[in-house]
DNA sequence: TATACGTGGTC
DNA sequence: TGACCAAGTAT
């Protein structure tokens, strides 16, 4: 086997497998790729399953259906809309790159300009120069790593061995096809070289692959070993008005869950100060909501209460009841709601 | 180079 | 059930 056969011998697995997706051009489609629905769901995709984008990717698409449109956006319907897809900078990046294209006119179609933008780094503009514009760049996501990892036999832990898997992909990435090439190494590594139990037996590349003629193919990539996640503690502060109105506020474009509606809460700590953003009197519900984020979990104890027509909070607005939407809340908020005794979520 | 940043599915 | 993991980026 020699190493300029396995693009072929991929593309053409890639040409009778390739997955149906909304933002995908079928390989053979004489078609021409919309730059603005590849950005959107390569964004959408960082970090990100498939399955989870499908209908976010389909809302945003039909709401917004070009980068003028998304650019004219309100702030908070995009972040609205985002909410539970999580790494909400994204959500922030994405108007912010929105405006700064339609400004400009559209897409820069090379690796380097695209670069530039915001929200857009080594993989996303690899991916858009490759599939939007047919550049021969090298998208390196998870999967590739994971798939030169297993072709390589390379037991050099990650991130260390990012160069050298990088190296191994460029010298697979060829002038013809590169867009559907670097689908192809994803859906590859998505639904065959997968990171548990990989179906090598019908892997195009199972030939080749080193990994598997030495039977290592599922301990590969190697990953240095996690910092344990410690647990936050924090009280989630739900207000809700006689006529009905819920307590919210935006949060701190900075930080976590940032430009996002919420709860007012306490800081999330060891032990947390009590700051009601109303005065009132407060219930403590006896229950929390349980959310581990990236690098840490939270428990957040619920505390209640109701007010008057007058009341005046010290942080957030009373939203009316019949503008109040739980599926703009990012899951933690969403949780906490779901979580308020019914008796007070039907005032 | 290391850390912050969400969520849901899987085993 | 808890740890791992996913089409990463910003700082």
């Amino acid at each position: 086997m020699r190493d300029e056969d396995l693009p072929g011998l991929l593309l053409d697995w890639y040409d009778r497998h390739a997955r149906d997706l909304p933002w995908r051009i079928p390989p053979g489609s004489n078609a021409a790729p919309d730059p603005y629905r590849i950005w959107l769901s390569e964004v959408m995709l960082q970090q990100t399953t498939v399955a989870a984008v499908k209908s976010y990717f389909e809302r945003f698409a039909t709401i917004w259906p070009t980068v003028q449109d998304l650019a004219g956006a309100e702030d908070a319907a995009v972040m609205a809309e985002w909410a539970g897809l999580g790494y909400y900078a994204r959500a922030r990046n994405l108007l912010k790159c929105a405006r700064e294209v339609a400004s400009r006119g559209g897409f820069p179609t090379d690796y380097e300009s695209l670069l530039t933008l915001p929200g857009i780094g080594p993989y996303t503009a690899a991916a858009i120069s490759a599939i939007a514009f047919g550049q021969p760049s090298v998208v390196m996501d998870g999967n590739v790593e994971r798939v030169m990892s297993r072709l390589h036999d390379e037991h050099t832990p990650l991130p260390q061995a990012k160069p050298i898997l990088h190296s191994h992909a460029a010298a697979l990435t060829l002038r013809t096809r590169p867009g559907d090439y670097a689908q192809a190494v994803m859906d590859l590594g998505a639904t065959i070289c997968t990171p548990k139990s990989p179906a090598c037996g019908i892997c195009p590349w199972r030939d080749p692959c080193r990994a598997r003629a030495a039977g290592t193919q599922g301990e590969l990539p190697k990953k240095t070993p996690k910092k344990p996640k410690p647990t936050r503690l924090g009280i989630a502060y739900v207000a809700i008005r006689e006529d009905g109105a819920v307590l919210l506020e935006t949060r701190p474009d900075k930080g976590l869950l940032g430009g996002m509606l919420a709860w007012p809460t306490t800081d999330w700590s060891d032990d947390p100060a009590p700051a009601p953003p109303l005065d009132a009197t407060w219930q403590d519900t006896g229950t929390e909501a349980r959310h581990t984020f990236t690098h840490f979990h939270l428990r957040l104890a619920i505390h209640t209460a109701t007010a008057p027509a007058s009341a005046e909070p010290h942080r957030g607005v009373f939203v009316p009841r019949a503008d109040f939407r739980p599926s703009s809340l990012p899951t933690l908020m969403r949780k906490v709601w779901d979580l308020t005794p019914e008796t007070l979520r039907r005032l």
